[in-house]
DNA sequence: GAATATACGGGATGGCCATCCCGGTTGTAT
DNA sequence: ATACAACCGGGATGGCCATCCCGTATATTC
């Protein structure tokens, strides 16, 4: 079908990809979604036409750098499904991809819905979180460790309150107590 | 002390900043802070210089745009304070800030910690709703209504959580759930 | 060790936006 | 009615940034 008899790309080509592959999940993690693709050329030793090249488009590289993550925190998510009672598998859940979010700024803010959307970037990445979360929320409510009424927006919603930037990124103590609340705010009664 | 003897304003600059102002509180509410103050601009019928002659900086006309609500928001919580039990006076107030929030993105997203910093904008606005909601905060952990260990920065945390824009603007009934939620998980246990 | 496709760097381009500036206009005081 | 300060509109300016482009360099193949 494809004519083009596709050759391995070049040594060089493949080593700077990684090199802006790690420097972008550096620097997202620690800048947030709005630092330069500038930035991240020069942390990666490269050119910024070296960056687009590879990744077309900002969000494109955004998704390349969660890709990996993602797949674990799914794979996590299963994992839970699978050995654990509904309720506990979901607060469980929850507070893995609180903290998750709170080591990786980018992650947060597309959370918070601030810049890329990340339903699109994950599915671009090819791994669904949403979906592991939003099961894992029906199960816990249908074996009524989780209150009826309660939306997946809902969660999402609560969710990012507990990354806010209100809660230091170093503070790991504030987060548990904000994820406390919310998870007890969330059980039945 | 100042030399200037100041005259009146002119009846058409006046015209001209109540309408700047009013325009600025209906696009700020509805579009967020990063609505361009061009658009803002055209919705008063003015020209661009016109708004940054009343108001040199962005940020100053949102401060402006504050001013009368945070007023009425700190006279409720002087009025909450007077009149409830301390935990009633902050889970209502906690409300309250909450339902304002949805009815002005511009302030929900500057609470996020997005834009522009509310504190000193509140500041410049002469008026602390902060400061208000962080006393109440501290009574009524005094009085047993609120869990001890919970922070100031905590409790911003959680609202930004509730003014999610998962949290869809119109819905109120999402925002209630969220709310109680959240109220449900500070209350001591 | 040539020949050639591939990839590189970083300047050029274009879009967006807040703020500043100035030639022209209008309210106001006399 | 006149004169002048105050004010207006909106174009000009400058900063920031993602993306594109192209002359140059280098990995790979034969």
């Amino acid at each position: 079908m494809t004519g083009k008899p596709v050759r391995a790309p070049r040594a060089d080509a493949r080593r700077n990809r990684t090199s802006v592959l790690r420097a972008a999940a550096e620097m997202f993690a620690t800048e947030g979604l709005s630092v330069p693709v500038h930035e991240i050329a020069r942390r990666a030793g490269v050119g910024t036409g070296t960056v687009s090249r590879h990744f077309p488009t900002k969000e494109a590289l955004f998704a390349a750098v969660l890709l990996d993550r993602m797949a674990l925190l799914t794979a996590r998510a299963d994992v839970l499904t699978a050995t654990e009672d509904p309720g506990t598998a979901f607060f469980t859940f929850f507070a893995a991809l609180v903290h998750e979010g709170a080591d990786h700024r980018g992650l947060a803010e597309s959370l918070a819905g601030v810049g890329f959307d990340i339903e699109s970037a994950a599915i671009d990445a090819g791994s669904d979180v949403s979906g592991r979360l939003h099961a894992m929320l029906k199960a816990a409510q249908r074996a009524g460790a989780v209150r009826g009424g309660i939306t997946f927006a809902d969660v999402k919603a609560l969710m990012s309150g507990c990354l806010a930037r209100e809660v230091a990124p170093g503070d790991a103590g504030a987060r548990d107590r904000v994820i406390t609340v919310v998870c007890d705010g969330l059980r039945t009664r």
